[in-house]
DNA sequence: ATTCGCAAAGTTTTT
DNA sequence: CTTTGCGAAT
């Protein structure tokens, strides 16, 4: 009955040396018992992870272990006998299933248990059923691109002219549609939404097109399956049958299609174990449908809840802040949360001058840390609300000198040269996918044009055949012009002799495909210095290929290869293991932890985004983005904004997001650096009148307290250059911090900022960290008066307050030192 | 047909 | 500020 487990990182708790008994394990001489499992897990953990048959709803608060849970849940199954084929365990992203196979592996080493992203998941039951939805097995899956491009191609056969618009918007109405389960003949127009009508006549054309291409967009991969399931009673049943045992990860994040498939895969055998928690529903805009969890109960009578209510991830300053937060958002069941972890550090919260300085002063806090030997690179994440504002990050790290990682995905894959090399393997799969034709058709060029190519369209359609067909006839085709006929034929031939050697290795194909297609030729003979940069790409990719080839020894698996490039990108990969900083966005954050964590750009319109204010729904959604991002922090957290940040390329001021005033007050520690000095940039001075207007407006608008939400009531934090605040004192408290940021930022930097570092009187700024011979590290709370008699009150971190004129001061900015 | 250049437009989040 | 798109020149 009891079935041997390995277990070393239970055993590791037990043992100071864990390496004998590893090694008796491995041997088979001990055997570690089911219930050793347990050693670390608390009461409510526990059952969680006994609760094998029958429906669970695991609400896990952040930071509760909940992956613990799952993954000693899985061990426990397989503990009990249960074939690990029967089990399912399903995750949102890439990132989440590759941790979860290694903590898997870790407890029951090489258990065939099926793990990984629902869209896999889906693309490979649709593998086996494709001929069930109308596809061919070696279906092409589309990512948005093609995706766009499959729409664009049927617009433009179709005559169909966009005037308001993009295909991006399209695509998006039609993804919106397919998640929520509605097909061409159930979609409506939606009174009101010009978009839905365009829609509702394109959106049928676009569907036949992709089954033509025997295609399918992400969203498909979810449809086709669920359709399958409804429209298949006897399919449905057998995989009903043999996946027994399901494991939903982010349950809050799952749209009606992946709730239908779900359900339609747990009817004989009920036993799905859902993991979710409200507070982190972060991608409503896509679909995801919050009564999937709110209403799991109702959906599967005689469910188990278990609250993972306990966190062990962070600090109580720092799950004290997110509960402040999450607690203003009306539409949520309420949850408590807590810790017996220490206080910790307060949660600091800083308005930056510009957003230069606020990505300056982070990357300057990082490298000292990481100089001062007290953390690694990979202890640090910053997250920012949007993908647009990782560029000033990239600079200051990069000036800095610390290493960093853009956890943004796609970039690679999204490359024109590698899509081009993928599309020639996609029409070798699939002779039938029009998008991957188009796409190398004239690539490197063969002097086929626009023109040429709207009659080959124009042929297939006409006849219903994949152009692929039509380009082996093309001299058939009326008014095709004879050099473009030979040229099509020619491609033809080249690509059915290409599948015609389709065999060995993926590396070995891809070879073929370079050589074959004269890519690789155009690429060196190129003169251009950009192409010299693809050939590298695709040098990059061949290593790629070679990679997985390594992972499936047996199987040729161009489908397989195919599927890894749609569905995995390119920073999947990342681990910590790599010593850099990771930048992301807020979204990408979801299910990490990091022991500091820097939250930026946390202003008006950016968090919350603009386009989510009109709607209390989104509103709330922003809110728990933000509390997502609070709560992926260990031990530190900083929240940031910038006074002036610039962006699209205008220079505007910014507004304090409206989330800041939800924090408690009394817990954070709240520093405000101080305004842009308008001298230090000549720009500013003579940028366009709209900005300038807008700054002096802004300026005149906020007395000392008004522009920060964050600055306390009596103006004491928080003061504008041009309205000196009254006397009151800075807390102490935040002294530390605010000179520590500045100090670090100005004393790091290189002879670049030399020249604003000057120690002339109009150097010094309010915040701005100062030290004194005598008095030692300060801050300044207030300036007055002008030249000579300007006067500097500053603040000592150890002999209280102290006022100077500036020129007879031996004041120091905090970096002169 | 291709390439080069300039203008315009656009940017939430992800599988 | 970047990327995309379109129009003109070769």
């Amino acid at each position: 009955m009891t079935k041997f487990v390995f277990c070393p990182e239970l055993i590791r708790l037990y043992t100071q040396n864990s390496a004998p008994v590893i090694e008796l394990l491995a041997l088979g001489y001990i055997d570690v018992m089911p219930s050793h499992l347990d050693a670390r897990l608390t009461e409510a953990q526990r059952q969680a992870v006994h609760q094998i048959q029958g429906p669970l709803l695991i609400l896990a608060g952040p930071g509760s272990g909940k992956t613990l849970v799952v993954t000693h849940r899985i061990a426990h199954m397989l503990a009990e006998s249960i074939p690990a084929e029967q089990i399912v365990a399903l995750t949102f992203t890439n990132k989440a299933a590759e941790e979860m196979r290694a903590r898997v592996e870790r407890l029951v080493p090489d258990q065939p248990v099926w793990l990984g992203t629902f869209h896999r998941f889906c693309a490979q039951l649709l593998r086996r059923y494709a001929q069930f939805v109308g596809l061919d097995p070696g279906y092409t899956i589309y990512d948005t691109a093609d995706s766009k491009n499959a729409l664009q191609h049927v617009l433009e056969a179709n005559r169909f002219e966009l005037e308001i618009f993009t295909p991006g918007q399209i695509i998006n109405e039609i993804s919106w549609a397919k998640n929520n389960l509605i097909t061409p003949a159930d979609y409506e127009p939606r009174v009101g939404k010009p978009l839905t009508y365009v829609v509702a006549e394109v959106y049928e054309a676009y569907q036949k097109q992709l089954l033509q291409s025997s295609a399918v967009d992400f969203d498909d991969l979810l449809l086709h399956v669920a359709s399958l399931l409804r429209e298949n009673a006897e399919v449905r049943r057998q995989l009903d049958e043999r996946f027994r045992y399901i494991l939903i990860d982010e349950y809050q994040d799952t749209n009606l299609a992946q709730y239908a498939i779900l359900r339609a895969l747990s009817f004989d055998h009920p036993n799905l174990a859902a993991t979710g928690d409200p507070d982190q529903s972060i991608f409503g805009w896509r679909g995801a449908n919050l009564n999937n969890i709110l209403e799991f109960e109702k959906d599967f009578p005689g469910v188990r809840v278990v609250r993972l209510e306990q966190n062990y991830r962070s600090t109580k300053q720092i799950l004290r802040v997110a509960d402040a937060l999450i607690a203003n958002n009306v539409l949520r069941k309420h949850k408590t949360i807590f810790t017996e972890n220490g206080e910790g550090r307060a949660v600091r919260v800083v308005c930056y001058p510009t957003a230069k300085d606020e990505a300056e002063n982070i990357a300057a806090y990082i490298a000292n840390q990481v100089a001062q030997g007290r953390r690694r690179p990979s202890d640090f994440a910053v997250f920012y609300r949007t993908n647009a504002l990782s560029r000033t990050f990239e600079s200051a790290f990069a000036e800095f000198g610390v290493p960093y990682i853009l956890v943004k995905g796609v970039e690679f894959y999204q490359r024109k040269e590698i899509k081009a090399v993928l599309a020639y393997l996609q029409l070798l799969n699939n002779p039938r996918d029009d998008v991957a034709l188009l796409r190398v058709i004239n690539t490197p060029p063969r002097g086929i044009g626009k023109k040429s190519l709207a009659r080959l369209t124009e042929f297939a359609h006409a006849r219903g055949i994949p152009l692929l067909e039509a380009a082996v006839d093309a001299k058939a085709i009326d008014g095709m012009p004879k050099r473009a006929a030979a040229a099509m034929q020619t491609f033809a031939e080249t690509v059915q002799d290409l599948s015609a050697k389709a065999t060995g290795t993926i590396e070995h194909l891809l070879g073929l495909v370079l050589t074959g297609s004269g890519y690789r030729e155009h690429l060196l003979a190129s003169e251009a210095e950009a192409d010299e940069e693809r050939l590298g790409n695709v040098e990059e990719l061949l290593t790629v290929a070679r990679q997985f080839d390594g992972r499936h020894p047996d199987e040729p698996g161009l489908e397989a290869f195919l599927e890894e490039t749609a569905l995995v990108n390119d920073t999947d990969a990342w681990s910590e293991q790599v010593e850099r900083v990771p930048l992301m966005t807020l979204h990408s954050a979801k299910g990490l932890e990091f022991p500091v964590v820097f939250i930026t750009a946390v202003e008006d319109k950016l968090l919350p985004h603009e386009r989510s204010r009109e709607d209390p729904a989104s509103l709330e959604e922003e809110r728990r983005l933000f509390f997502v991002g609070i709560t992926r922090a260990k031990e530190e957290l900083q929240i940031s904004l910038a006074h002036r940040r610039d962006f699209r390329g205008r220079r505007r001021f910014t507004v304090p997001s409206p989330f800041l005033t939800e924090l408690p007050r009394d817990e954070i520690e709240v520093v405000d650096l101080g305004w842009p000095a308008p001298q230090e940039d000549e720009s500013y001075a003579e940028s366009e009148f709209e900005a300038t207007e807008h700054a002096v407006e802004e300026y005149d608008e906020a007395p000392p307290d008004e522009p920060s939400a964050i600055s306390d009531p009596q103006g004491s934090a928080a003061s504008t250059k041009t309205s000196p605040p009254p006397g009151t004192a800075d807390p102490l408290a935040t002294l530390t911090t605010a000179a520590e940021l500045s100090a670090i930022s100005a004393s790091d930097k290189s002879d670049a900022s030399a020249k604003a570092r000057k120690t002339d009187v109009e150097a010094f700024q309010i915040g701005m960290a100062v030290t004194h011979p005598d008095y030692g590290l300060g801050k300044i709370a207030a300036l007055s008066g002008n030249g000579p008699k300007r006067t500097a009150t500053v603040n000592f971190v150890t002999s209280g307050q102290r006022t100077f004129r500036i020129q007879h001061s031996d004041l120091r900015p905090a970096a002169a030192q």
